[in-house]
Order: C-alpha cells, then sequence, then structure tokens
DNA sequence: TATGAATGAGACTTCATTCAT
DNA sequence: TATGAATGAAGTCTCATTCAT
C-alpha cells in the first residue's frame, strides 16, 4: 500500500512507539521522553524525523495500521474458500485479545479512526485507503461465497458488506468480553459467528 | 439505577462537563480550567466537590451513561412488539449521529468501557451494572420477539443477544460513517439491520 | 502587663490557634480553616476580629508569651530564697519539654523573637517589654542573691545577667535534647545548671 | 565530612538558596521561582537535580552548614592555646551578626535542629553527625584547657561542654541584641563571656 | 453577628521542545 | 547526525479572603 520507506531511526521510533501502545500506554498520556527511551535513542532526535510529538505518534498509528492491514490480508490471502477465509478473519481478531491497539477494534468498532486520537495528522489521507482496503477484502470475500453458493441473498452490497462487519463487530465484543460468557469457548462463538452470516447471507 | 442525589454545583460540572465532551473535547485533553468554565463557577470549586479532576470526569461520565440508559430504556418501553422496539433502538442511535459522547458507542463498540478512560474511577462498579442493564432489556426484546414468532431459532441465550448486539453495531457503524454510504438512505439503512436481525434469529 | 480586654471569640481563636501550635502545627503551615476548626468557630468570623491570618497568629503569639510570662513570674514570685527561686525557673523549663512553642525557648534562645514568625505583627511593641520584663524579674533573682551572700563577684549588671541567661539556655538545651544524655538525670542536670551559676557569681 | 561531589547546576541551587536565606527569606515562604532566579536557571531545571522542593531546601541547608562547620573548625584549629581558641570561637559567631541563616544560632540555641525546618529531608543522618563533630571540638579545647591548667574543675564531661555551650550561648545573644546593650562592646562581651568560662571551670 | 460556599491568585510540578556540544 | 541538559509554558491543586445568607 504506502510504499514510503522509512529510515533506520523512524522505524526505531515506531516500533517503540507501537510497543509502548501495545503495552496499554494511553495516547495521551505517552512522553516524549518514554518515545526516546523505548526507541532506544535521544530524546533531539525524534524531533530530526518529526516535527511534533503529535506527528510522531500519528504517523507510528498509520505505520502500525497498515502493517496490520497487511498481515491480515496476507493470512486471509493464503486461505480458500469463504468459510476458511471467514474464520481466519476470526482467528486474527481472538489473537489480538491481549493487544490493546488492535487496528481491526477500530476499523470495526463504531467510533472509526479519527475520533481515537484527537491530534491524528493523516496527510496522505490514509484512514479512508485503509477502510476501502478492508472493504474490498470484505467483497473479494462476499464473491468467493457466492461463487461456492454459500451466498444466495439478493440484496445490496452495503447489505452484505453490513453483515460482515456487524458479525466481525459482534465476535470481537466477545474477544474482548471473554471473561462476561464463561460458558462459551473460542471455537463455539466462532461457530456462532458464522452461523449469523450464513443465515444473514441466504 | 444510582439513586444518589447531587447538588446544584455538582450537577453544574457534570452538565459542564457533558456539554464539552459531547462539543469533542478529549477526555484527556480537558482542563479544569475549561471545567469551572463550563460550569461557570470557580476552578476551586471543582475541589470541594472533587477529589481530583479525573474524579470529576470519571463522575460525569457514570452519570451521563447512567441517565442516557434510563431515557434509552424508557423510549424503548414506550414501545410495542418486537419490530417497534428494535427501530426505536435504531432510532435513538441515529439521533445521536452528532454526539461525539455516545453511551451506545461504547456499550455496542467492540473496546468496551473502562478502556475509554484510563483514570475512570467506578467506586460503584457501575459499569458492569450498566452493561447487565442494557442485557437485560436485550433479553426482554428476545422473548418477545419469540412469542410473536418473529423469532423461532432455536439456539443459546448468548447466539440471540449476539445477533442483535451485532446488528446494532453494524447500523451504528452506518451511522458514524454515513458519508461513505451515499446511496443507502437512514430508512433503507433500518430496514436492512432489522432484515440482518430476522434472518439470522430464523 | 497588657491589659488588653479580648472578646470571647477572640480568646477562642487564640486558644485555638495555641493548641495547634503546641502541638507542633508550624507557624508557616497553619491554614485558616484549622484556626476556625480549632477555635470551633466559621471562618469568616476570623476575619471580623483580625484583618488577615497573620494578624490573628501574630496576637495569638503575643497572647501566648504574655500569659507564660505572667505565670512564670508567679511560678518564681512564689519561691523564696535565690537557690529556690533559680530552680523554679529550671522546673518551668522542664515542665515545657514537649512544649513546641515554649515562649522561654524564644527568649533564651539565640535568634530572638521577631525572626520566628517573618509575618509578625507587634504594633504595641510588646516584645520589647517582654524582654524588659524577663531582665527585671533576674535583676530581683540577682538581687536576692546578693543580699543572701550566694553572689559576691564584683562585676557589671551585663555579666551577672549573662551568667543567668548562658545557665538557663544551657539547661534549654539539655531538656531540648535529653536523649542525647542519658547518664544525667534532670536533677543533676539542674544541679549542674546551679554549679555554674554560683562558680560564676563568685 | 561529607564528601559528595556536586554538579555545576546543584551547586548553582545551592548557593542560590543560601542567599536567599541569608538575606533573610523564610525556609517556608521561598517559593520555587525564588530559587529559580537565585540561581539563576530555569524552574524546571531545578527538578533534574531534586525531586521536589523540600529536597532541594533540605540539601542546600545541610551542605551549608557542612561548609559552615568545617570553616569554623579550621579556624579554630588554626589557633593554638585555650583562650585564644575560645576567643576564635566568639569571633565566628561575631561576625555572622548579619547572618540570618547561621548554622551556630542553631547549634548553640535551645531549639535544636531537627525542629526548623518542618520538612528537612535528612536521609543520610548528617545533623547528628554535625552536632558530634561540634562537640568533639569542644572535648578537644577542653582537653587543652586541662593541660595548660586552665580547667582545674573536677566534674562530669558534661558538666564542662555545658559550660562552653552555655557561654557562647550567651554570646551569641549579646552578638543578636547588640542594640540592647550600648554599654557592652565587643570586646568585652568577649571577656566577660571568658570570664564565665573560667570562673566555672575551676 | 456568624457562617461556610465560592472564588481565583499563585503555588508546585511536568514535559514538549530547543540547542550547544 | 545525535544527544540530553535546560527551559518555561501550562497544568493541577491549595487556601486566604469575600460575601450572601
Amino acid at each position: 500500500m504506502d510504499n514510503i520507506k522509512y529510515s533506520e531511526k523512524e522505524l526505531a521510533i515506531f516500533n517503540g512507539l507501537i510497543n509502548l501502545i501495545k503495552d496499554g500506554a494511553n495516547l495521551y498520556s505517552i512522553t516524549v521522553s518514554e518515545i526516546a527511551k523505548a526507541a532506544d535513542i535521544g530524546k533531539g532526535t525524534i524531533y530530526d524525523y518529526f516535527k511534533t510529538k503529535e506527528e510522531a505518534i500519528s504517523k507510528a498509528i498509520l505505520y502500525s495500521i497498515n502493517n496490520e492491514i497487511e498481515y491480515a490480508i496476507d493470512r486471509v490471502t493464503s486461505k480458500h474458500g469463504f468459510k476458511d477465509k471467514y474464520y481466519e478473519m476470526l482467528n486474527i481478531i481472538a489473537e489480538n485479545l491481549e493487544n490493546k491497539f488492535f487496528t481491526m477494534n477500530m476499523l470495526l468498532s463504531a467510533g472509526g479512526f479519527e475520533e481515537f486520537y484527537e491530534y491524528l495528522i493523516d496527510e496522505q489521507y490514509s484512514i479512508p485507503l485503509y477502510i476501502s482496503r478492508v472493504e474490498k477484502e470484505i467483497d473479494n470475500l462476499l464473491d468467493i461465497g457466492f461463487k461456492e453458493g454459500k451466498i444466495t441473498v439478493n440484496e445490496d452490497q452495503y447489505y452484505k458488506r453490513m453483515v460482515i462487519k456487524s458479525s466481525l463487530s459482534g465476535f470481537t465484543d466477545y474477544v474482548n468480553m471473554k471473561e462476561r460468557y464463561p460458558e462459551i469457548d473460542m471455537e463455539r462463538a466462532m461457530d456462532l459467528s458464522y452461523k449469523m452470516v450464513i443465515k444473514s447471507l441466504n
């Protein structure tokens, strides 16, 4: 997607920041000192590569989202068939149970992206591109489902996309609040998510 | 739910804070000066009622959630029949298009509650109560749907709740990203959300 | 000495303050709220009687010093003979071991009075009067000693006063740092203080 | 004594603080802004070297006391003979007439050390060491007096130390309240102080 | 007269950013 | 280029004082 090349130091800063955030640091509470320490560089160096702290955080976020989306698409692409691809999506979500900064949470959650970091600088308008990228994959999934005869419903593309997004969102809720559902194990939650998809699309 | 009585000044602080947040202020960026100005009181007065800024924000949030849930339940309760009640839920979501701090966004979104404000002080453990309260209403809705014969699926309560939550979540996504769906008007989005519910539950 | 009459509320404020100080409160750290609570009156009432917090504290201090001096003089007056009078002075000092705000500490200590409370308001120039009052008592003590033949030295009044003040000061040091002198009990410290006086004045 | 090495900035802060205090600033009234200005550094810099204002003040005090004691001991050591050494002690006191923050005032005054700054942080337990250091010098003085035959009294070490401390304390009182003793010049005050010592120790 | 709720000046402290090295 | 010591603006919180009751 983005073919921007980053310098070694920029990558160190991105990875430092991503580690901080994945460990639960709050975007608004992170200090430049923490970023420098996490990246194992001097504080001043950050300002050689970014104009402000907000720019560094923004670019790290966009970089991370990009990576996560590429990674997720690779994994889904590696699977064949509607069901396997959908389950792979669920697996990716499940694996990020502990990850406080999981892109999918944001892409699928109601609030959207821009809201979650007030100071987000998205000069490249990457976020809309990311959303389109994810939607393209959903469309691809739906195509395959249709070709396999797993989807027969005659409805707008909007409807079909909505079904997938809603179902993934419902499963994300399960993963995030697992302790509220002691009677449902991960496998069953996946099966029920898939069941809802199939029913909704037929 | 909570029967806590609040003083005039506490309410002024809560309402000032809620207005700030609804206007888009970020929980982490709000200053005590802003709170005081929004509440039209002196800065020091806040500390006569709350020990810290975080306590003031936390209590305002919990107060607001409580109010929103009471209001939403009242509206849903006033409607009769499965379809009318479900559409009323959609209406409440739709009406909060402009509201950046809409409780339902959080209750339905994947991230859950506790995470959205790092410093949340919830001494009364209200959040779990709120979630239960909302689930109780969903169960009630499902009961009515079953009695009306609108729901025939033979599945866990978990499945049925998930269907409702997922569908509402999908509709919230529509409301939040309306501009991405120019071909779908609000009415159609509601109809398609309902369609998905009916298909999933039969 | 001062024949100023104080109202009931003024006395409540003085006594509240004196208690606070005797309990170890620091003159600079005392708040108006604490004074009000200690005096069991409203905060605003303090400002009906004093222009500022500093005035209240200053007048309380002067009131307390006055009382302490009167009390000390009464006790010394009740004793007859040079030795008994001197020992009574030592007793008064000893009894104030626990009292963090003991006038004698200041009257006898090197720093003097004005320094110990930066904001001291002494409109009546009471402090010099207090010092004179104490010196008069020392002179009286010396007279008696001379008449009893206990003092034979032929020196300035300055020298003789200095001997008494120095000796009392040395004993005060003992009382304040008792734990540093485990081998010396109170009685012996008194005897040695008296010994020094007698030697110096003969 | 302390062999702690301080950085340039720490020394700037210490010296700024000591100047403030010597000029009469009250320990409790000093603000961080004043410290920064006196040290000619930024306010934030103070917090790069000390955790709190109280720590900065405490360490400056202990640093100053240490220096003053070293200085005083050097001067007394440079004199030979009981009388010259005692007079040198008096000279040091006399020279500090204008110095509002003279260590000896505290070491010799009745109140002791710990009480004069409520927030004193003395992690190294320096104060007791300082007191011992001063007492060692007094013992040394007494030894010399004994060897010279100036001291013949047969009494506890406590008594002899007390005589020196009391006499110095009496002289400090003279220095502090000079204006009250117009008939006594500095030389005579010293002579009378020495007279009291000799009489008391023989 | 007596109160204490309310105020806002000013305190301490943090941290994004700069810049000499 | 890389650093981190230094800065000071801006934040949170305290508390002397006022004033409506």
